[in-house]
DNA sequence: TGTTATCATAGAGGAAAACTAGGAAATATT
DNA sequence: AATATTTCCTAGTTTTCCTCTATGATAACA
């Protein structure tokens, strides 16, 4: 029951994209960087955020990768379902891959429902600008 | 982020156990044949249970497990930190093995604080009771 | 004494997570 | 045009852990 290190990283990386100037993209080798992550790993992670059109991406030198949208505008959810795969606390619930044959008869399947709720209301309900203002209110100013 | 299988079969496994007559043991071969596990898997499992002290064990011929306390003394979450190790979704922030060195720093940490918060309210906020009671309804009457 | 159960421990096998590596393609600067 | 810089793409590698299997010891009842 661990948030793997691809959505983790994510969250970072966007907030660092965020936290940046609007203007100016920001590299990758400086987010690896600054967070201690391997920069060929986050290539990898931010791939997946650019196709789903999340990131806008600059190619060649001063490039680098600014938001698409606004920070209001992404939830967390949506960064780590992307980056996860799934926030689902089981399979057998949610009607996806493969169904437990004895789902109906199973009241443990209550409880999964209410991880599940309880987990996206929690993801849903913050946005990347939530983070942002969290950030600078820990930090103060920032400069990258 | 998923449970695992360990978990999973742990809540039916106590499940089963407390569906059963209170004085009479259960067996594990019987559970595992009908919640279609290995039964030396299940074994594992109930071993980790037993040694926590949530169920009594009986050993040779009609032996088996009984419940330590009333179902109503079982959270969920008891049984699912035991057999999960823990429901943490992250490891950086409830200071347990290894912390992150940029915790105090990152704005991040607050979503994983109140997904724990969240995850643990819910699974602490259920017991077995409750989940002898929903799996009556649901079945009506009862027999292993 | 023999059958039935739990108890203990070791280990196989595979899948997924977490990187690593090498180079191609694009673009800004000189 | 040449070069340096950055993203882009794909393949491979390592490690960890999950899931389950196997073997036998130990205890209790009949």
């Amino acid at each position: 029951m661990k948030i793997s290190t691809k959505g983790r990283y994510a969250l970072r990386l966007m907030l660092e994209i965020a936290l940046g100037d609007a203007e100016k993209p920001v590299r990758i080798k400086d987010i690896a960087r600054k967070q201690d992550i391997s920069d060929k790993y986050l290539e990898q992670i931010v791939s997946v955020l650019n196709k789903a059109g999340m990131v806008r991406s600059i190619r060649g030198p001063q490039g680098g990768y600014l938001l698409a949208r606004r920070p209001e505008e992404y939830t967390v959810g949506d960064i780590l379902r992307l980056t996860e795969g799934s926030m689902e606390p089981v399979d057998c619930v949610n009607g996806s891959l493969e169904n437990c044959p004895r789902v109906e008869d199973c009241s443990t399947t209550i409880v999964w429902k209410r991880l599940s709720e309880a987990i996206n209301g929690v993801i849903d309900g913050i946005t990347l600008a939530d983070l942002v203002d969290w950030q600078l209110a820990r930090s103060g100013d920032y400069s990258i």
